[in-house]
Formats: C-alpha cells, structure tokens, sequence
DNA sequence: ATGCTTTTCCGGCCACGGCCTATGAGTATC
DNA sequence: GATACTCATAGGCCGTGGCCGGAAAAGCAT
C-alpha cells in the first residue's frame, strides 16, 4: 500500500484530532485495540483501514466517521496531486 | 465476515441510495470498479470495505463519503442489537 | 406459466489488511 | 553521557479483503 494521496489525507486527519486530544500513537491505538505500528501507518497513509476499524478510531476519538473523510471536493481536487 | 451490525448499516445505507438512482448491482458495481458478487456482499453488510473502496462507491454515487455511515449515535444504539 | 433481470450464494484463488517483534531516529530531561 | 518518551520502518505471519466463474433464487413483467 503505497501512499495514496486520499488514504495520506484520511491519515492526516486522524492523526490532527488524535494530537489535538493530546493522546500518543501508542496510547491511542492501545485504546482502539489495534497495534501501535499498524495504527502509524494508517496515519501515514500507508494502510488502506478498512470499515470497522474507522467506526472503532471514530468513536474512540468521538467525532463522527464522515468527519475523518476529507470532503469529496478536495479528494478530487488532491487526485491531480 | 459476519454480518456486523455496523456494516449492515453501512450497506443498506449505500443500497438505498444506488437504488434511488436506478441502478442495479451489477452496472453500479461495473462503474466503480468492483466484482458484483462482492459488491452485492458490501450491500448486505458481510464485508468490511476497506477506505478506498468506500471513496470510490462515494465518488460515484456522488455523495459525501460521511453521508454513507450512520451517524455514531446511531451506531452505538444498533450495538445493542 | 415463461421469460428476463436482478440478486444471492457457492466454490476457489491471490493479494493485501492487520498483528507482532524488533530496530532506529528524534526530542527532552536529569 | 544516560534514561525515557514518541514516532518511523522493516520483515514475517495469518486471516480476510477482493476477484472471478457459475448457478440457484427471487422479483417483475408479459
């Protein structure tokens, strides 16, 4: 899984509220119940995270999950790199 | 994949609005990319899509990726069953 | 009833999602 | 220096995401 530029957005959205309730990768991924190195890459892009693993990140950050997909205009917009 | 509650959701939610537009399974799935079998498996909630898949069935039903999963407080009363 | 379309379910198959261990780099504090 | 954080990154492993064929089942017409 090679960076894709939605799943590097995706990624620096969570990790932009993670950091902003002050929680560490690894204390945070603890609490969702996936590994710290899996949940690093997700928020670096690298992990293509699949449905029950975004409900569970969403809810432990307690936003809803629309809310960590950037809008469908900018994913468009960030398709032309 | 069994059936988790919340991917029921999730499916029925994408069902609908495919259905609101007149498509069937297998155009609609063609369109995005996706074998119909397996596509008619997200429909029924037995598949854990993973991100790209599910910006690409947005993308192409034209709705905000956040408009296909229920709301959390939604989720957490389908927890209970 | 018979057609036609759509959907579901049945296999098998390969690639990747996701877990685990370990290492290394960066920063900060003592 | 040392210790203690955090995060990045690599490799191996297993389960499942996802593709493909076919065919039964269900809908909706005629």
């Amino acid at each position: 899984m090679s960076k894709h530029p939605h799943l590097v957005a995706l990624g620096a959205r969570i990790r932009a509220v993670r950091e902003s309730k002050g929680l560490s990768q690894e204390g945070f991924a603890a609490e969702v119940g996936l590994d710290r190195a899996y949940y690093g890459g997700v928020e670096r892009g690298e992990r293509n995270v699949a449905a029950l693993n975004l409900i569970k990140i969403a809810a432990v950050l307690d936003v809803e999950v629309g809310d960590l997909f950037p809008p469908t205009s900018e994913l468009q917009r960030i398709k032309g790199q």
